[in-house]
DNA sequence: ATGAAAGCGCTAACAT
DNA sequence: ATGTTAGCGCTTTCAT
């Protein structure tokens, strides 16, 4: 026999009918110890596994959700990808990996193919929605969670973090250091995300009385490239920063390199902050002093709150909220005494 | 209705039968363009979408395949995702992530789901293999292809480097430069990718007329901690080596980081090489030596490989054999002049 | 060019 | 405790 044995020969070879085997393959319900016995032996015999596609089609699942991320080489959603997938196992889901790179065109594929039922929901972690799939609200569409990221003006379940009390954690920090000339390079804007870590750098001067000077502020797109050329540009103002807020860690380290190029040495001349505390972040030299996201927790925080929506389960409209937590390494210090910090010329 | 329409709703609207939207939606073959128009009107009309769980039934495919790893935390993997996500997507493919964590039970459940049919077909980058998986072997077995690694034992597809001849670049480089006190943190053994590390060590040494002090050799497991307590033990031997190989770029790291803390100043003092080339090899300080994968090419050949059996189409039963290439940066230098490389004291 | 109908393999409601 | 049966929604062969 060359084809894949189904629940029919399995039958066959035990005398019962398919209900039976299915009911000792399902739910071991109802059966006779020895019939049972006699249809496990059965399945051992013709070498049976259940036809999964089969069984997708009759329980109209599929037992998969969509994961889907803006940025694959980010290894931030290394780790929540490995949280989500834990907690996928422990509710017998696997994970298909989506990714749009940010954009919108992607990201409509993916609510198509939910739509199609290629997946039984999913966990969206871009930062950009298609314009026209607000008919994901409605009662009938696959349960759809957001992670991280939000949509301020879409009422959907989200796992994330406070990204404006994060932020000016971060900037406090600096503060309490003693600097007063701050810079933020920041995210891609106009994301909310960017937004609000650029609101909590605004605040945190506000609190202490800090007019923040928006020459200091510069765009990035969270790569380590982008870190490089905002540091670059925030080398030739006068004065110079002291301390510079980076809205992610690999901009960070694009900013650190950067100074170290231009003869600067961090944290003694420049502090530099980062933000995700990515697993590099503590082996980075100097080590990144950083806001540490619980990036696994986070994972399993929106895979559960997934699996109780296709559970059917009521979830509450509030966004679940994950701590943060200030890791101060070695990247931060008091800025140097007397003085202004100039690069050397390059 | 709040149930999702079917195809029937669509017949119904456009008083055709469903054969006829099907042959619309699916070959656009043989449908009269006054009729297809009809059709294309009823689905707009209802806004059907088809049910891809039916559709998979009836085509026993899932359009679907599974990509399974070792270590989710190993940014290696990122980006040979990258590769084989984009070959996927254009072969109209969805990728299942899965993780491994170097568990064999772990392994042998996705190929328990493979044999299910959850998936079409699997890419495999894990080092270990489920004992009694040999049945995959078998023409009704749905295809496997393994990326990165190998087995000897078994004659699959594979996508890979020759990691002895990459290794030895890496120790010849070494070489090169004066060294011949050359240590190497090795992976995790005996798995055949360490081991092939390995011998390109040993091999570059023989080539020189150098003898390798066995000493010289220490365990590693991949990971920036690994790396550390490797380093260490090294720095306890008298003399210390002037060079240290490591078999992946984390471990590299470690050890920089590590005769950091020594005391010592890379590459002044000792050299270090690693593998990968990471996305952080670059930026971090100094940036690193190492051999360079492609990763995403590879993760496309691997795909394409799998579409290619998936298709039906006859594939060489040799490897496909990704180029390497020794990246030269600023971890390796001549050894230090005249005289022996210590550590401070601790 | 179109329709009728079979059937993919399974599960669960219903019957005994 | 077990069997019978009706689909799940689609695609495709065969007929017209």
């Amino acid at each position: 026999m060359t084809r894949k044995p189904t629940i029919k020969d399995v039958a066959r070879a035990a005398q019962v009918s398919t209900a039976t085997v299915s009911r000792v393959l399902e739910h071991a319900s109802s059966v006779r110890p020895q019939t049972r016995e006699r249809v496990l032996k059965a399945v051992a015999e013709v070498d049976y596994s259940p036809n999964v596609i089969a069984r997708n089609l009759r329980r109209q699942e599929t037992r998969s959700i969509f994961l889907v991320v803006r940025d694959m080489h980010n290894p931030f959603y290394l780790e929540v990808f490995h949280g989500v997938e834990a907690e996928a196992r422990a509710l017998g889901y696997n994970v298909f990996m989506g990714n749009t790179e940010d954009s919108v065109q992607r990201g409509r594929a993916y609510f198509q193919m939910l739509k199609t039922r290629y997946a039984d929901g999913m966990i969206l972690m871009t930062g950009k929605l298609p314009p026209d799939q607000q008919e994901i609200l409605q009662a009938e569409y696959p349960p759809v969670v957001v992670a991280s990221e939000y949509f301020p003006e879409l009422d959907l379940p989200t796992v994330r973090i406070d990204n404006v009390t994060a932020a000016a954690a971060a900037v406090k920090h600096l503060i309490a250091l003693g600097h007063r000339r701050i810079a933020h390079i920041t995210g891609p804007t106009p994301e909310v995300l960017s937004r609000d870590r650029h609101q909590g750098y605004l605040q945190a001067h506000g609190e202490a009385g800090i007019i923040a000077d928006p020459r200091l502020t510069v765009r990035g797109n969270f790569t380590i490239d982008s870190g490089h050329r905002a540091c670059r540009k925030l080398a030739g103002l006068k004065p110079m920063p002291t301390a510079v807020f980076c809205s992610n860690d690999e901009m960070a380290m694009g900013a650190i390199n950067e100074l170290r190029r231009l003869g600067l040495s961090v944290p003694e001349q420049v502090s530099v902050v980062g933000f995700d505390d990515i697993v590099f972040a503590g082996a980075f030299h100097p080590p990144l002093t950083t806001i540490h996201q619980p990036r696994q927790a986070m994972g399993k925080a929106a895979m559960r709150l997934l699996g109780d929506l296709l559970a059917g389960l009521a979830v509450s409209s509030e966004p679940i909220m994950m701590p943060t937590e200030l890791i101060v390494r070695g990247s931060t210090a008091p800025p140097a005494q007397g003085g202004q910090t100039t690069p050397k010329e390059v």
